[in-house]
DNA sequence: GTTTTCTATCGTCAGAGAAA
DNA sequence: TTTCTCTGACGATAGAAAAC
């Protein structure tokens, strides 16, 4: 008998001709007078099975009641949500799903987009989500500082306010020069050119047209010559790799995830609150239909004892 | 009124699974 | 493979309820 492809097949009294009906054996039904036994029924199935209903949760027609006289039955039918009944074939592909649904945790966005088809709730998640990650970027983010990386190894930096031009060797931060020419600093450049000289480096900086002369020890900031444009080579930004910096990003990038976290742990919590409101609202619903189909079952049982009598 | 217990909520961490 | 997301577990905290 193909009583289910799912793992969630119920039992579910029914009136009407279906495809898998099947009989109760009337000696088998023991219900107790005003009171749920664990076993209501034992069901012989067409293939030789026998299918212990220890409760019904659900009816093919909930508002259907039986009334013929002579012999009753029992649909075996499929629920379309997950459920934990264990009435299921015993095929490999239903074991492996039941492995699978053990090993792994449930979702409750995934369960509760199943149970409901609102979409809006995911839909609002993803809202709430993107506005406040667009106002943490907007307040958190500075705006980063032009890096430049000269083939010395030397890392230039151009202060946002273009006050200041900060000169470092490797990882070490060497020295903060002030810029005394006019107008330094105003619209970031992007491309860093310059030109190796015998006597160190000099560096332009298109936007203002200053010149950083290393020489020794001592760096020097004058307005560029003309003779310069030999051999110029263009440097592209680079990240800052200076201990601080690496530590302030590390430290961003940690106050980033775990204002991620706290946000999805909120929304995990909100979720699952949700899904268990869910599954007690369909408890007390089934648990209805339950007592109601026992009081069905319970009436055709008397009525059949007394047609037997 | 004070102390203790219970309950709910939150933030964080760790780990599994999904996505890139 | 790396990064991201989701969720269980844990501890901290606050407020309510019960016990004294």
């Amino acid at each position: 008998m193909t009583e289910s492809r799912q793992e969630n097949s119920v039992v579910s009294v029914a009136e009407t001709d279906v495809p898998q009906l099947v009989s109760v054996s009337q000696h088998q039904v023991s219900v107790a007078s005003g009171q749920v036994v664990p076993t209501m029924a034992v069901v012989q199935l067409p293939g030789g099975q026998t299918l212990q209903v220890h409760s019904v949760i659900q009816a093919a027609q909930p508002s259907s009641v039986i009334q013929t006289p002579q012999m009753q039955t029992i649909q075996v039918g499929s629920l379309p949500e997950s459920d934990t009944s264990q009435e299921s074939g015993d095929s490999t592909s239903d074991t492996q799903k039941r492995r699978e649904l053990l090993s792994r945790r449930p979702s409750y966005r995934k369960i509760l987009s199943d149970l409901s088809s609102d979409s809006p709730v995911v839909s609002k998640i993803e809202e709430e989500k993107g506005e406040e990650e667009g106002t943490t970027t907007i307040n958190n983010v500075p705006i980063p500082t032009p890096i430049y990386q000269t083939t010395g190894g030397q890392y230039i930096a151009i202060a946002q306010g273009g006050g200041a031009i900060q000169i470092a060797n490797g990882a070490e931060h060497l020295q903060s020069l002030g810029l005394t020419s006019s107008g330094t600093g105003h619209g970031t450049p992007t491309i860093v050119q310059y030109a190796q000289t015998s006597d160190g480096q000099q560096f332009f900086l298109p936007g203002s047209q200053v010149v950083v002369q290393a020489s020794g020890d001592t760096y020097q900031i004058r307005t560029p010559t003309g003779g310069l444009s030999q051999g110029v080579v263009v440097a592209s930004p680079v990240s800052l790799p200076s201990p601080q910096g690496v530590a302030e990003e590390a430290t961003r990038k940690r106050e980033m995830r775990l204002l991620k976290n706290r946000e999805a742990a909120r929304e995990c919590r909100r979720k699952k609150k949700e899904y268990v409101k869910c599954l007690e609202n369909r408890v007390a619903v089934l648990e209805n239909q339950n007592k109601t189909l026992i009081e069905e079952l319970k009436a055709l049982k008397d009525l059949y004892c007394r047609k037997a009598d």
